[in-house]
RNA sequence: GGCCCGUUCGUCUAGCGGUUUAGGACGCCGCCCUCUCAAGGCGGAGAUCACCGGUUCGAAUCCGGUACGGGCUACCA
């Protein structure tokens, strides 16, 4: 037994802010991340980064977690999975990071200020007037006496708790997977605070506090952040914590080439999820926009993705969606299913959420469901798609309506009553009211009328489909029954006469 | 304003100094199959590798600059 030695192995976190629903670019963050720790037999942790009080909802907490089990991306410690690191919901680690920031107080890394909004709205605007290339803090508040400061803390005085950023700290290099070394120099770092007046640490910190808490080794995220890693950076060392390596991932844009927003049409999970993608598919996609195992494929399983996955093939430009390839992996996954699978998990939750099966109470047999599965399944990209393709069969036959483009194309035609009458006569005289007899019926029409097949098949098909699309004439009549063909047959004959 | 990041077919990407007339996939177009629609098979169009310089015998690949796009610079995350 081989054990890899606890000092290397992978730790790696997805910490969305219950702010709103999981969005695809978060929902790619969190596949990078749990394919990563897959891939290296490392740990995936899921933490729920709620520390903005005003815009963080319970609800959107349990949207998330809901978002997350349909990804199929399970993860090893946090919310309901427990684990040695929790609390893995922030709120609940408040006097973390309260101690973390009074011990950097105490310790000389960090120092109250006592500046008002006010005050430092206007120094930002005095510094942009004079075209100062510093705009940040002015560390007013970093040359108080410690005991005057705690002085004034103590007396109730107003405070927020700011980073002291080393005055010889130089470059701060941010190692990243994706970008390579990263250099900013910590002089353009302000003194940025930590710890608001209202008790609450702010983002920068408290994700340093709980990741270096954690034992993360990795950090994938949005690479909205990278700006924001060497403030982090300079944290960790406060806090005299390893820096992980970083691996800042691109955002996810319309096709617009704009940042993905509402009027994009769906950008939460949840909303592809009912639009009918399937999970192994939509992870797929997502896996692939802005990531590659090597040039050549397109569907990739999630075997694949948890074994192969790497940061150093993560591309650094952003990626902009795009629906039709999502249709199409939707539409191999759907493909590479059984007949059997399709039925089950496809086509009859389907006929079910549309109302015309009941569930528990179907009305028709296995066989039937089958041979439906197999004349759906290659004509489905999206599950929804079988309702409406089935629906001529859950149609009374006074009911049907006939498209009239279709009639008029293949019904009002000189032959198609003789067509009629002909398939009339054959399909009342068959035994076995299969797909392979009603074609072996049905074949040698035309030569016999010395018509070309689509004029006999055609008005058969518009006449008990009501349009000039369905799968092949023995599944439709098949499907169909003999009684429903004949009735149909019938009803379209008695307008022709 | 300052700092940082990015830029290969319409789109996602392969490419890590010579094997490249830049490969694959989606989409698009055409053909085949065919009773319709799909699926499937075959083929095609589509990228002066953002631009300008430099390094090199040789650059999409390395370096610099420019342009354009994006991010950060908050008591948001």
């Amino acid at each position: 037994m081989t054990n890899k030695s606890n000092a290397n192995a992978v730790r790696v976190r997805f910490a969305p802010s219950p702010t709103g629903k999981l969005h695809v670019g978060g929902a790619r963050t969190a596949i990078y991340n749990w394919a990563f720790a897959r891939a290296n037999g490392g740990t995936f942790i899921l933490r729920i980064d709620d520390t903005d009080p005003t815009r963080s909802t319970e609800e959107n907490t349990q949207v998330i977690l809901r978002a997350m089990r349909w990804l199929g991306l399970d993860w090893d410690e946090g919310p309901e999975a427990g684990g040695d690191f929790g609390p893995y919901f922030q709120t609940e680690r408040m006097d973390l990071y309260k101690q973390a920031a009074e011990r950097l107080v105490s310790e000389g890394k960090a120092y109250y200020c006592f500046c008002t909004p006010q005050k430092l709205a206007a120094d930002r605007e005095a510094a942009a007037k004079r075209h100062d290339s510093f705009q940040g803090y002015q560390r007013t508040c970093r040359g108080i006496d410690p005991k005057e400061a705690q002085a004034r803390v103590d007396a109730g005085e107003p405070y927020t708790i700011r980073i002291k950023v080393p005055e010889d700290r130089g470059d701060v290099v941010v190692r990243d997977a994706v970008h390579g070394n990263v250099t900013f120099n910590a002089k353009e770092l302000d003194d940025f605070i930590i710890f608001r007046s209202d008790g609450t640490p702010t983002y920068n910190f408290a994700t340093v506090v709980d990741d270096a808490a954690m034992g993360i080794t990795h950090i994938v995220r949005g690479d909205d952040h990278l700006s924001n890693t060497p403030r982090q950076v300079v944290v960790y060392e406060a806090l005299g914590a390893p820096v992980p390596t970083f691996a800042h991932i691109s955002m996810i844009l319309g096709e617009d080439g704009k940042k993905l927003s509402k009027r994009h049409g769906a950008t939460s999970v949840e909303e592809y999820r009912d639009a009918g993608y399937l999970s192994d598919a939509f992870v797929n996609y997502l896996a692939l926009l802005g990531w590659a195992p090597d040039g050549e494929s397109t569907v990739i399983s999630r075997e694949r993705l948890a074994s192969e996955f790497s940061l150093d093939h993560v591309s650094k430009n952003p990626a902009i969606m795009d629906p039709k390839k999502l249709d199409y992996i939707n539409g191999e996954y759907l493909h590479a299913m059984s007949d059997q699978e399709f039925a089950n998990d496809v086509l009859v939750p389907q006929l079910v959420a549309a109302g015309l099966e009941k569930d528990g109470a179907l009305s028709h047999d296995d066989d039937w469901f089958l041979l439906l599965a197999s004349a759906l399944k290659p004509r489905t990209t999206l599950s929804p798609d079988v309702v409406e393709r089935s629906q001529f069969l859950y149609t009374e036959d006074a009911d049907l309506e006939y498209d009239p483009k279709a009639v008029k194309k293949w019904v009002m035609k000189n032959g198609a009553l003789e067509a009629l009458e002909a398939a009339k006569t054959k399909l009342e005289g068959l035994d076995s009211w299969t797909p392979q007899a009603i074609e072996e019926a049905l074949e040698p029409l035309p030569e016999a009328l010395g018509m070309g097949k689509g004029k006999v098949f055609q008005p058969i098909r518009v006449a008990c489909v009501g349009c000039a699309v369905s799968p092949g004439i023995g599944e439709t009549l098949a499907l169909l029954g003999r009684d429903h063909t004949l009735a149909r047959i019938d009803r379209t004959l008695e307008t022709l006469k």
